[in-house]
DNA sequence: TTGTTTTACGAAGGCGGTTTCGTTCTTTCA
DNA sequence: TGAAAGAACGAAACCGCCTTCGTAAAACAA
């Protein structure tokens, strides 16, 4: 490994001026930076991230927080899809992102004492189990904190309008002609599937429509929305005529399940789904769904993030961060 | 930030002999030592990352390498599958986990020149073009490397084992009466795809029968499916009686494709993909697929590099570790 | 008792950078 | 032309931790 202080030697000055010719200061002047450059290119000099983060307190890097007790996680391609659009983004300003682990060689940490231990700028936070106790430390720490599609109070906080997307689907569905409509909700403990929920009853509520027709799903694939649809069969004696998903896979499970039981989508039953997974254009009928946005989600979280480290006025603020949706209307509706 | 020497200050001792309670050395008195313990403990001390590193040189920290290129990546179901496995067994063991960049604050570098930067144990490669010149610099560079899934030369390798899952699904077909199969390609950048077809074009011959109806997909997506199913029927007179599909996705399109055409499947024409992702069990017909075994090639991939830094014997041989398929019957095949 | 190991600990140097603060040597300006 | 200002560079301290080595005290052996 090649130092500034072989530069130095090689050269003849002190590794004071290396450092700063590497570092573009003025306090040296255009030749002897020409030259150290030179020598530095020619020795195949690389620094030393853990020498120069430990001199200068500044680690340029990210921490990703997944969590791992749901299920859910990287293998979702939501989820992955927005760390993809963030890790882009920051990776382009400089920063590295790693992973947040709970052990550091054999030693077990908690999030704030991994993240304190690395020195981390800051930290996204994508799926979380929201009772933890180890984020409440790490909320109140101070270090630079945004999340995505969580319900963590008190932390800046990007995530799809759950809202609007779910109005348009209601509206949407009531001007084809839905009378009964019913709700797959997606499992409580997702923050995104009680907005839905939420949302739901609301809309439904100001058309003063009957929004009695729930069922949660126990997970967001394609087996809990069979498995809830049917459920649905058995606890309600009416049959409505569209049913909004949660989820894309959820939906997909609920057309399966309604074919088996000898309904026609859409004609006999409009199915509506959430996410606008790549599949969803192409399945049988093809699915009529609200489109989630990862790549604007992951950028605009990681621009959040991004001017809470730099410090910017209110960058801090925990302030929901609604990224627009859109329906995306296709054969699953009538 | 409280640090090893704030705990000497407190207790009266000296820094080193924290550090060495600390790492639990032999050269501290047990009641010493649980003093010391006791008092990190309470200043709620926190070791120092950068420091640490800085001084024993050992990072305990892995990068993962994705090519941006090719614009499979973190999104694509398998290799995220892949990651999280590789994930989960590495930072068991205490390695963190960083996505290897290409800059660093404003600086670009090379890969080789980041896992200098950074002093990484280990480097995974998971995606990436065969071409890129960083990677040969990468590979004679010394440092342990692993790859996934890829056509790396003189690189340890893991990857599914594609020429017993071609030869299962060509003799499946064949038992089941097919006479005529065709394959539908994945793109040749990409190792596995390269591998399917040889095996493909191998198996056929052993038997006797002609090879020559193939169509290169475009990329590994549904589209590029469909697009290459319909050039297919446009190059050639003859219509197959079994198609085997270079990915469940291109699958999936395929079948489409032959709807739209007026083929049914499995009746007319029999469908097999590669991947066995959790839709294809409930589409419609659900599909035959090659079911490739996500968490062993991770953790089988995760073993392999830890062996290498721990300088076991072998380790480093470029062997190519090939992982047991399975065939999965199901509805799209007669 | 004396001599030899062990044990327990501290001082100090090193890891590879950054940064402050002098100190020369030039410029600049009155 | 002399004084003040600026430019260019080096010495040294520091970031937080680890590790070697020396030493005094304690434990053991002869």
């Amino acid at each position: 490994m090649v130092t500034i202080y072989d530069i130095a030697r090689k050269i003849g000055c002190a590794s004071s001026t290396v450092s700063k010719a590497l570092n573009n200061s003025k306090e040296v002047s255009d030749s002897r930076k020409a030259e150290i450059l030179a020598v530095a290119k020619e020795m195949g000099y690389v620094p030393n991230a853990n020498a120069r983060r430990l001199a200068t307190k500044q680690s340029w890097s990210i921490g990703i927080l997944f969590s791992e007790d749901l299920n859910i996680g990287l293998e979702h391609h939501f989820f992955s899809g927005i760390l993809q659009a963030f890790k882009t983004y920051v990776e382009d300003l400089g920063y590295e992102v790693t992973f947040v682990s709970k052990k550091v060689g054999t030693q077990s940490l908690t999030y704030l004492e991994w993240c304190k231990y690395k020195d981390i700028d800051g930290i996204l936070i994508v799926t979380v189990d929201v009772n933890d106790e180890n984020l409440n430390e790490l909320r109140q720490s101070g270090i630079p904190i945004v999340t995505v599609d969580s319900g963590l109070i008190n932390v800046p906080t990007v995530i799809s309008d759950n809202f609007q997307g779910t109005r348009m689907v209601v509206e949407y569905l009531m001007s084809r002609g839905a009378k009964r409509i019913a709700h797959i909700a997606g499992p409580m403990r997702s923050f995104s599937a009680m907005e839905r929920l939420e949302a739901f009853k609301t809309v439904l509520g100001q058309y003063e429509m009957d929004a009695s027709m729930v069922v949660e799903a126990y997970n967001y694939d394609f087996n809990s929305g069979r498995n809830a649809l049917m459920a649905m069969f058995r606890a309600f004696d009416e049959v409505p005529d569209a049913i909004y998903a949660a989820s894309d896979d959820i939906a997909l499970g609920v057309i399966i399940a309604l074919k088996e039981l000898g309904y026609k989508v859409p004609e006999d039953i409009s199915v509506v789904g959430f996410d606008n997974i790549e599949l969803t254009r192409y399945t049988s009928p093809s699915l009529t769904t609200v489109a989630q946005d990862k790549v604007r989600i992951g950028t605009e979280a990681a621009k959040r993030l991004i001017a809470q480290i730099n410090k910017e006025a209110d960058a801090g603020q925990a302030v929901i961060n609604r990224v627009p949706v859109e329906l995306i209307v296709r054969e699953s509706t009538k």
